[in-house]
DNA sequence: CTGAAAGCGCTTACAG
DNA sequence: CTGAAAGCGCTTACAG
């Protein structure tokens, strides 16, 4: 019962360890004949290298890690994370490499929890989620010198390699959408203001409207809640100049803005159009389902776990531009058919 | 820059690596003012122990694994991994063990990854979730002699330890509680049957039934998804002898039923009372707010951590009883007002 | 092409 | 109470 050792092999196979070493890293130094017959010992003796031996001697874990900072009741209906991981490791599993997952509270615990897997050399590699616009960790993780992958746009400020996608076109592709329907006073519930991705998103936002001679009719800073949502569009409804359309950070907001609107009797689509900044089965689950930006989660995890594997290798950092979330079209949406309306 | 060995250590204290190894272990050997010369310049110099060097010697990853297996595109919009995940590791975490997270499709593809990690070293022990009521995995990992821990039921063919909570109990509170309402006609729309939790659901909710002198108006499997919640409904509320009230073994398809009873024009809950058998932000995101079965997933994650912890620790396997999910009425359940309403 | 040996950084019996 | 040494299971220069 006892797992078999490159020992084991060796004495079976009447070699060297060292040979049986070379024959199973697929190293030269051992004739065709011997290599065969060491890889044919080895397979029906279930041999698998023991992760801590090598370990030890390559000085590589063959494991990365993945910490969320977030408070755990946040860990809400997101599908995005569970999508994200099981993309990541379809990839990482490919070359043999584990994933070490920890979830903590805030940045300076990730840092910890990051120093601890580091300093005990558990991971050869990390991937950093959810970056702020200023964010500590990026210059400490330089200075610890953590081979690590930024989930997020590439910091002007840091070498390391980054998997992105461009919000600012999908935020602009939204815009001209709801312009194109005729709407004129669109407003924006945004995420995290700390978010980097939620200040590129801000300003695509504003940008993309003045192109088309417009201003926001409001854009409202939230923590991505149900509540918030609520709230955000309570407000946004209640006001004078209520806007007609409606775009908001997350799935989740997008469905409590709905909800309110229709406990204020605000028809949706007919006197709102909304569209969710993210897209998930909550979208469809509520009615009107909602017009969302779409993109392919698992593909996402994929190209990041791609991207940490070649850093590992030892290429040269280099960043990855995913692809671009799209507009896919629902039932929350329609043409403005208001008095402003143009002819 | 590079890390710090116990030889550093050795070396600045003047004393032996063993003596090193003996003070920052806490075993005797070492006199107290020694050791306390040792630990404050381990703390000084930062060093933690190389968990590949530790887990050589000690024969122990400090690591235990979790393997879900389960379609990708099934990873939804359900809550209940991340809390559960994020429950086990402020458990694992105290006690310096790392958590390994591999996402498969099925229970072969399961095996396999553990196999590996196993055979590997890379893990102390397991964690099984999602068991079936003829789960091949059981009996495989006891021949592996993988210490494992069953999330769910203890099994009579098994002497693994398991975390689990009294479903039965819950099921048949829900059952008294619409009974005490006034329904006589009450739905089950069951979760995989493949489940062991569904069959043990199942079965409480005929003995529940019964023991009012009643008969299930219908069980309807299905396989958790949205989509499966719809029909399901959409069949039940077509049918002659409509239910008035409907149990869904999970949140999303509570939220698809309630979305069916309203495009058929039934009333919630005037004509039609919803119970969800799993609770999440969902279920107060929809109107009416559904009553569902609650329960602390955290805690739950956190015992199971603690009972495989216990486990490793050569304590005796013994299995632990979570709280039972408690029934939190929100507005879409109330009394029965219709023709055969008891007087 | 092959074998014998050192070394990775710990833990742990074993002598003193 | 302390030191010197073997051993965990690999990888990898280094001689032959």
């Amino acid at each position: 019962m006892k797992r078999p050792t490159i020992n084991d092999i060796a004495k079976r196979a009447g070699v060297s360890i060292g040979a049986v070493s070379f024959a199973l890293n697929g190293r030269p130094g051992v004739s065709l004949e011997t290599r065969r017959r060491i890889i044919a010992i080895a397979d029906e003796m279930g041999w698998r290298p023991n992760a801590a031996a090598r370990g030890l001697s390559e000085s590589r874990a063959h494991t990365v890690g993945l910490v969320l900072a977030r408070p755990a009741d946040t860990l809400g209906i997101e599908p995005f994370f569970m999508k994200f991981i099981s993309g990541l490791e379809s990839q990482l599993t490919l070359s043999r490499t584990a994933l070490l997952l920890q979830v903590v509270p805030d940045h300076a615990k990730e840092i910890e929890a990051v120093g601890a897997w580091w300093a005990e050399r558990r991971i050869d590699g990390l991937i950093v989620m959810d970056l702020w616009s200023e964010d500590s960790r990026v210059a400490t993780l330089e200075t610890m010198k953590i081979p690590a992958v930024l989930v997020g746009r590439p910091r002007p400020d840091s070498a390391l390699p980054a998997v992105w996608s461009d919000d600012a076109a999908a935020v602009a592709e939204t815009v001209d959408y709801l312009v194109g329907l005729g709407h004129t006073r669109i407003a924006r519930v945004a995420g995290l203001p700390a978010l980097e991705h939620t200040r590129v998103r801000g300003e695509a936002f504003r940008v993309a409207l003045a192109r088309h001679g417009l201003e926001p009719s409001a854009i409202i800073d939230t923590d991505y809640t149900w509540e918030a949502g609520a709230e955000a569009t309570t407000f946004l409804l209640t006001n004078r100049q209520r806007p007609t359309a409606i775009t908001f950070d997350n799935d989740v907001m997008a469905t409590a803005g709905l909800s309110v609107a229709r406990k204020l009797g605000v028809n949706v689509p007919g006197e709102l159009s909304i569209v969710a900044g993210d897209d998930s089965q909550l979208c469809e689950m509520v009615y009107p389902p909602l017009s969302a930006l779409s993109r392919d989660v698992q593909a996402y995890g994929m190209n990041t776990a791609r991207t940490l594997l070649a850093l590992l290798d030892g290429k040269e950092p280099a960043s990855y531009q995913d692809a671009t979330a799209r507009l896919r079209i629902r039932g929350s949406s329609v043409a403005r058919s208001g008095s402003d309306r143009p002819v």
